[in-house]
DNA sequence: ATGTGGTGCCCAATCGTTTTGGCAAGTGAG
DNA sequence: CTCACTTGCCAAAACGATTGGGCACCACAT
């Protein structure tokens, strides 16, 4: 077929030179044209179906109009979806569009793509990690405004967006003391990252608040499955005392702990609240009862990490110092397994 | 800092003309270069750390060596990340970069965005949906190389990638049939897609070849939520005859007929069999026993798609007729809710 | 001396925009 | 009629690459 009309084709048709198009087209300010002269050169444009060739345009202007997204996990978490879509959206207000990246964690097989990246001009790249935690901002990105996404760096140079771990946390306890717990059992994992250290500390200090004392034997640490969960629930509800409620480091998590409860004859959540972490709908949604729980803000770390890129492109100084490093908090979603503790 | 180096500064460094330099990159073929020249540009290109402007380069070349990735959810479904890995690997083994885009089903705005990539140049688009079903292909995308992803048209000219339904229900029937089960229950969904039919006729088929007769009382309809499965479930496992074992058209109606087992007082998969679909890994590794289920080709659908789109972008005729509708198989994944039947 | 054929390189046009610095025509004052 | 100013438009030079068509040089045969 033809090929895509351009501006010189516009031009021609309204009679004017390429210049002028141009000018109108982009309502530059300062020069002066003939409303009629406006009126006629939008008018065949648009008739013409004009449409700019991005790639003329971003050699001229040094700017592609386009932003790096680089992960190392696509596919394994689900809910990633969500923080790209965050991201998406809040580009698409600003003309921009996204170039996925997926590295699967292989460095050599990063550098590569992100060189690809680089050669397409990227005006800005999101670095982004598929579970908080703190990584190693590739060298190649030295050169580019970049935001860690879901990650930290030791440079602290590099803006990050995270979810506020401590506060949710604190979130999936309260939600339990309001209710009346007083033993809260909780189900950590056992990697060392980020949120590990900060739920519990959100724990701790959801407890503290209350004045409830804290008790480390409430305390287990397992592999963040259904499997692992499921033994450490044993464990801590045979226990003398057992706990009113549990709080699970992740919604899986969960899931092993209402098959250990089903097993020991308590009721969800009669005799035993649960309250997880991630808010995982199709497990959540899918589990009896519905899993109450806190959820990661995916959606808006996305499109907050947009919002910061921008400004690191806005403003060309480059503003050395200590960059913005956000933490977003992270909702409570109530469903259907918290209740009041059984009166024992 | 300094700008990027472009291929100016390496024919300046190496004192010869852009031109010899371009042809020594590209190894052009029927120019004459001299060896010790090329070495000497091909060493100063490494120094200076040249990597050509893909603006300009696409620019001149008219190609961008960028696909558009256009779904309505990437957000909803899990695993939809597959289908962008596949995508994305397949297009990096070809140096080509995905640029994503997800319309929330919203026409208007897939209409501006699509406008935006268009602008943008690409090479050619993936049209997906996240669950498999007949789309309408925008307008626009006429004038660009189309491939359908999890999703066919009426118009049968543009090539589409899609699950083999059919082979995935017989597959998912003939691993019960296997195990010795002739009541076999379907717990299918209700909407009008071609995964409803199609695993219908799989399971049709599947017990044709057994010489199993079709009973329709075995086969309802529910919603394809967990707690749909689970209602239709107690009906069908308390009816005078109840079927050993259970086909679930997803993996989170399999929640549901856990529930409704468990309650029953039925052990899985002692007294009842049970296989999902999807493979949702949460979801199965998470459920005790572990679903036994059938796999979506998610990964390689996205690979397929590419290459298919570079076999017509290669193709330059746009040859008319018929395109290729391209079937991938669904594969097995047993984990341990299958085995035989009671003897009752 | 002239023609013939290779070799090794470069000039300049091109892709589709944006933008700087005009230039010509019109207007009103002197 | 001339000057100064405004208005409305345009020519041409970028941006960074690719590529068709040379050109200059050398060797060798006539």
């Amino acid at each position: 077929m033809g090929r895509r009309i351009g501006i010189k084709d516009v031009a021609a048709a309204a009679g004017v030179s390429v210049t002028t198009v141009s000018h109108i087209l982009n309502e530059v300010e300062g020069k002066r044209i003939n409303t009629e002269t406006r009126q006629r050169v939008l008018e065949t444009a648009r008739q013409l179906g004009y449409a700019p060739n991005g790639l003329a345009r971003g050699l001229r202007l040094k700017r592609s109009s386009t932003i790096g997204f680089v992960s190392d996990q696509i596919a394994t978490t689900p809910h990633a979806g969500r923080i790209i879509l965050g991201a998406q959206e809040e580009a698409a207000k600003h003309d921009l569009l996204l170039l996925m990246l997926n590295t699967g964690g292989d460095r050599e097989l990063e550098r590569r793509e992100i060189e690809l990246l680089l050669q397409r001009q990227v005006d800005g790249v999101l670095y982004a990690s598929m579970y908080h935690r703190v990584v190693e901002v590739p060298e190649q990105l030295r050169s580019v405004p970049t935001v860690l996404l879901d990650a930290r760096a030791d440079d602290p140079s590099v803006p990050s967006v995270v979810p506020d771990e401590v506060q949710g946390g604190a979130t999936a306890v309260r939600e339990l003391l309001r209710h009346g717990h007083r033993r809260i059992g909780f189900l950590n994992n056992v990697d060392d990252i980020p949120a590990t250290h900060g739920r519990l500390e959100g724990y701790r200090q959801a407890l503290a608040e209350a004045g409830v004392a804290f008790d480390p034997r409430l305390v287990v640490a397992e592999t963040a499955s259904a499997a692992g969960a499921y033994r450490a629930a044993l464990t801590l509800l045979q226990a003398a005392e057992r706990p009113t409620a549990l709080f699970c480091f992740a919604d899986r998590m969960a899931m092993g702990v209402y098959h250990a409860a089903a097993e020991l004859g308590l009721s969800i959540p009669t005799d035993l609240s649960v309250i997880g972490f991630d808010n995982q709908e199709l497990i959540c949604d899918g589990m009896f009862p519905g899993l109450t729980t806190v959820a990661l803000p995916h959606y808006e770390m996305g499109a907050r990490a947009v919002a910061q890129l921008l400004a690191l492109t806005g403003t060309k100084g480059q503003g050395t110092g200590p960059a913005a490093q956000e933490m977003l908090p992270c909702p409570l979603v109530a469903r259907a397994s918290v209740a009041s503790p059984p009166r024992l």
